[in-house]
DNA sequence: AGCACGCCGACT
DNA sequence: GTCGGCGTGCTC
């Protein structure tokens, strides 16, 4: 008879926490919280973490099962990881198994031991160090890894040639065959290089550090918060620096972008540390081993996109979250979680200080300061070099267009191309337009599954919901009156592409948006040509704001701002004020003074004339004001009730019984929209639909969940329907 | 989510 | 007879 049962958490879509019975012949010392198991669950074997230990269970002796296998010596997990992966699953609702599953790398939820692989470090031997040019002329690979080696002197690992494109492999193995490289394992003892040199801080630099640096005896949240070009990474560096050397570990995280290796690189040159890296241009192995260096204290620094946010620390210092708006770091299907939440949350348990890096920052953010819940920070001055750009608006009212393109605009491209400097025009919709529309009666091209209307792709020569995904040849003549009268409405990168296309036949020309860069690496080389210089235009959606920077680019267009001030999305006008100033801060690096020019036919929106005259900073401060005076409940969001099942009757009846309890438990502003036909994203054959609530509330979000939760647990026992519930954004106001 | 069980119609 | 559709219920 045993003692005692095992909580085990089960890697399974439902919102329990499993008891097993220990294995035969083990014994209560054998077991720890954290450990991972392997036990049967139902028909198939799982891995299981072992969250608590406890003397009773309200099961029957029949019903358990004992766990087939211990698989860790030690606890994988700490008492504070899996008080926080607990939370984090009670927090989003979600099942606590998968919330497990997504904050461990794939090998180590597979049950893969949790052992490091050391290293081989190469560098030139003696014999190598003397080699005179002569003897590496007839070889160009191996002398350009000679240079390599010789330029960083030091012993490298693999990752260090990962930037050649070539193989280096067999150039490498023959120098060691000559015995020109050795290899010398992996000494994880020795974490520090040398120091590498510092920088001099300006004024709002240095007070920002100190403040930091002050605080950082415990937890405290602090908004970073400076336009581009204000310096923001010296700061980290410098913070960083001072971190490693008190022997702790930071955590930097960064949004879901293709820039994550090229701060790493920065970061490798400036810090005499141990890095390690986590994104989504990794493999199982690599990730896994990132995740277990970092929780052994083997790195120092580990920098990495969202999910990295659930790495455990060793020994932990600070947590840095760069651009701090951004909304990747929102996961937006399965398990919904706020990567910028979890880290102060994380920051919290530990007992350390987080640092919230923006130069928009966001509006639940600004509310906190004003709360006094976070420091702000502010970094105000352009470090020398960058210069202010010139926004301006181009009035779109009574102008001759030619496709979208007003006079202004095409004058000032084609002075920028014939200084031979480049030019980016943001369009905010993919494909070549929006609507198809027939002249002749006035049919749309629409979704028969979705309300959205269908958008032409050209180049694909299709029609596709952007909803749903749903595609269809684009018809010649009109499917309601027979007449070939279709035309193309409103406009999208596509079209702008073409346009422009033959306004200047002879500039090079690249189009950036989620369709032209869907191969591996079309992105990279895009970045590449663009780097190249000369006079160029790009063409691209919000896509080609993050992040990249482009030092000849000396134009920007917005072509169409005007959606995202009328939008029923109280964001947008967020969202669309971000990427102005985003876009403000990559124009005119350097020397050359980079212009805005935006078309509106909206010239005197106060939200425009904030921006542009007051910056960002204003214009954040200006809405948060308008809604404190608007009196909106202090919590403020939208929530998206997602509902499928195979009978589509049986959802609308379960949405229309939803409705009404939710509007019971809601006693304030509340607006529920629907239902609405869904995208049938995963499964053909099931009917999904949703509900939009638009919610005003004096508690959090969570908290209402916690009441709606049971209210539609009981509407589901009566029908065979699925549904799932996301609240975004995470507890505004 | 899977998976089995079980009930019913439609076939070699 | 029994094959297979899917509604229902369970996973320690």
């Amino acid at each position: 008879m045993p003692k005692f049962y095992l909580n085990i958490v089960v890697d399974t879509p439902l919102y329990r926490i499993f008891d097993y019975l220990p294995a035969e012949q083990s014994s209560r010392s054998d077991y720890q919280t954290g450990q991972r198991v392997l036990v049967s669950f139902g028909k198939t074997q799982k891995i299981g973490v072992i969250v608590g230990i406890a003397s009773s269970t309200v099961l029957k002796q029949k019903q358990l099962k004992p766990i087939n296998q211990l698989l860790d010596s030690s606890p994988l997990l700490s008492a504070q990881d899996l008080k926080l992966f607990q939370w984090a699953a009670d927090y989003y609702h979600h099942p606590i198994g998968e919330v497990f599953s997504q904050a461990l790398p794939k090998q180590i939820r597979s049950g893969l031991s949790p052992s490091i692989k050391l290293r081989q470090l190469y560098s030139l031997s003696d014999t190598g160090l003397t080699l005179e040019q002569k003897q590496l002329k007839r070889s160009p690979r191996q002398s350009t890894l000679w240079h390599h080696l010789k330029v960083i002197g030091q012993p490298v690992d693999i990752d260090s040639f990962s930037s050649f494109d070539w193989d280096w492999r067999g150039p490498l193995k023959s120098m060691i065959e000559k015995n020109w490289v050795t290899i010398s394992p992996e000494d994880v003892s020795t974490t520090t290089s040398t120091q590498k040199p510092g920088f001099q801080p300006n004024p709002a630099q240095q007070a920002a550090i100190d403040t930091v640096s002050e605080a950082s005896k415990g937890f405290h949240v602090f908004l970073l918060d400076g336009v581009t070009g204000s310096g923001k990474t010296e700061v980290y560096l410098q913070l960083i620096q001072r971190v490693i050397d008190a022997g702790k570990q930071v955590l930097i995280l960064l949004p879901e972008i293709t820039l994550t290796p090229q701060l790493a690189h920065r970061f490798k040159q400036r810090l005499a540390a141990q890095m390690v890296t986590s994104h989504s241009g990794l493999n199982d192995t690599q990730r896994s081993q990132a995740w277990l260096r970092f929780k052994a204290g083997f790195a120092n620094i580990l920098l990495g996109t969202r999910s990295a946010v659930f790495t455990p620390m060793h020994k932990p210092g600070m947590i840095i979250l760069d651009e701090e708006h951004d909304t990747s770091f929102k996961q937006q299907e399965g398990f919904r979680y706020s990567a910028r939440d979890i880290a102060i949350m994380r920051a919290r348990d530990y007992n350390i200080p987080i640092v919230l890096g923006t130069a928009t920052p966001s509006l639940e953010s600004l509310y906190n300061v004003q709360q006094n819940r976070f420091t702000h920070l502010v970094l105000p001055e352009r470090t020398a070099g960058a210069l202010k750009p010139d926004i301006r608006l181009i009035d779109c009212r009574n102008q001759t267009l030619n496709n979208h393109l007003s006079k202004p605009l095409l004058k000032a491209i084609t002075k920028t191309l014939e200084r031979g400097e480049q030019v980016i025009l943001f369009v905010n919709r993919r494909g070549f337009a929006p609507v198809l529309m027939c002249h002749s009666c006035g049919w749309v091209g629409q979704c028969r599954r979705c309300d959205s209307r269908l958008v032409i792709h050209k180049q694909a020569n299709l029609l596709r919901c952007h909803h749903c995904g749903v595609e269809h040849a684009i018809p010649n003549t009109c499917p309601s009156c027979q007449q070939a009268e279709l035309f193309p409405l409103g406009l999208g990168t596509e079209r702008v592409e073409e346009t422009l296309g033959s306004l200047f036949p002879n500039i090079p020309l690249s189009r950036i948006d989620r369709d032209s860069t869907r191969k591996k690496d079309a992105m990279q080389s895009v970045i590449d040509k663009v780097h190249e210089g000369g006079a160029q235009i790009l063409v691209g959606t919000q896509m080609l704001a993050k992040g990249h920077h482009f030092p000849n680019v000396t134009l920007v267009g917005i072509v169409d701002i005007d959606a995202g001030l009328f939008s029923c999305d109280f964001r947008a006008s967020e969202r669309m004020s971000q990427l102005i100033t985003q876009v403000a801060g990559r124009a005119g690096r350097e020397e050359k003074l980079g212009r805005v020019l935006i078309q509106t036919h909206h010239p005197e929106h106060p939200l425009l004339n904030t921006l542009i005259e007051h910056g960002y900073a204003r214009f954040a401060k200006d809405a948060l004001i308008e809604r404190q005076q608007a009196q909106l409940p202090p919590y403020y969001y939208q929530a998206l009730l997602r509902v499928n099942a195979i009978n589509e009757q049986a959802v609308l009846t379960f949405l229309n019984d939803a409705k009404q309890s939710i509007a019971s438990i809601n006693t304030q502003a509340i607006n529920i929209l629907g239902p609405v036909p869904a995208p049938m994203l995963k499964r053909a054959g099931r009917f999904r639909y949703q509900l939009l609530i638009e919610s005003a509330q004096r508690k959090p979000r969570h908290l209402f969940l916690k009441q709606l939760l049971p209210e539609l647990q009981k509407l589901k026992s009566s029908r065979q329907v699925r549904w799932s519930i996301d609240i975004d954004p995470v507890d505004l106001f």
